[in-house]
DNA sequence: TTAAATATTAAAAGTTTGTAACAAAATTTC
DNA sequence: GAAATTTTGTTACAAACTTTTAATATTTAA
């Protein structure tokens, strides 16, 4: 792991992972970078490129190990390690969030949630109850959760997510409009589905 | 608008029209691409290229009327069109989406909401009220509408966008952990919220 | 009114990313 | 067990994308 992989690469490897993850489960046990790539829709150079940034996972005359290379994709991406999570808002997006299971399988451990709103306190999501965001700041502390999900409207997002990187949170992912921005000592993932809608419009018009 | 536009362009101009729309909101009224730029994390002449895909929107001394070029991107986008949509799958993801108000504000427009549980069939979600998933290719002859959420548990997926496309659906936007492939005549957006997860695990991996 | 500063557009250069081709190695077939 | 086939890893090439540079127009300030 010498030389910096690119980000395309990167981006690729969760979508190699999920097919890997497929092959698996209806008992393909090796594959070749020709099939592999015509079930992705990718070229077959590209698959051994993709590959060959981390070692050679494969073997001259007889393709790929599914099992293996799909475990040392995990391992690159670090799905093999726990992380422990907090969610910020009990809202719609974040219940639905919290309730689905791709979660815990990415490993992911949802260890609280967090809102302001007096409603949502005391309610239980899954088998979490809803805290007083004030609360927040204590809770890092004693539990130190690596990563927070924030999922609340636009507006209070700079400061939350201020008062949660002071108390220690180093990875976010945001589902809310506003841009959270990568930074020095915090990295972020940006889950924009009005980007998504943007997106599929654009292509609504172009192609039909 | 004759020479095709990248895809890396096209996947840029969402957070353009973000940004934009912001801007216009806190009452800035013009911007030039350096500024723009800095606000982005991206280059300036990376900015002004971008724009130059569909025709200079700006004036040379003076720079971008912010209100003008998000009307410009908007159309483009196809965000100024109104465009309906059905929903497949009143689940948690589902739901969370339906009551998004982001929905709205991108020009689409929620005209129905389908599912297979008997449990969920009768319910409101918003002001519709869950349909049988067997009554769909009715209300897609009577109601024509283009589009398609499909939020359901990934084993029906194929079977139920095969359906969908057979009566008239022309564009899917995919949460479900299936991959549905771009095809003829059909556009898709997959939104994968596990390779998300993985992405921000890989980034806590080198990063933190 | 003129000069300096600002800022776009367009074109060229540079960088990165993706594709194709080939030699080396392992497997399968005979 | 040797020959033929498969398939990787690597290197070279092509395409795509980004940045730089040059040319031109507008605004601002003196």
């Amino acid at each position: 792991m010498k030389k910096k992989v690119s980000e395309s690469v990167i981006n690729r490897l969760p979508r190699y992972y999920r097919y890997l993850d497929e092959l698996l489960k209806t008992g393909v046990d090796r594959i070749s970078s020709k099939s592999l790539s015509e079930k992705m829709g990718l070229t077959a150079s590209q698959v051994r490129q993709d590959f060959n940034c981390f070692g050679g996972f494969g073997q001259q005359g007889y393709g790929y190990k599914v099992e293996s290379l799909k475990e040392s994709i995990g391992k690159i991406l670090g799905v093999d390690k726990q992380h422990s999570a907090i969610l910020i808002g009990a809202g719609n997006i974040g219940r639905a969030f919290a309730l689905n299971i791709t979660f815990e399988k990415r490993g992911f451990h949802l260890v609280g949630i967090f809102d302001n709103d007096p409603e949502k306190i005391g309610q239980t999501v899954g088998d979490i109850v809803v805290t007083d965001f004030e609360e927040v700041e204590r809770f890092i502390e004693e539990n130190k959760p690596e990563m927070a999900i924030v999922a609340i409207p636009k507006a209070g997002v700079n400061q939350v997510v201020s008062r949660l990187k002071n108390a220690g949170i180093k990875a976010f992912l945001n589902f809310t409009h506003a841009e959270v921005e990568d930074a020095e000592d915090i990295v972020v993932e940006n889950i924009h589905l009005g980007d998504s809608l943007m997106r599929l419009s654009y292509k609504m018009g172009e192609k039909i």
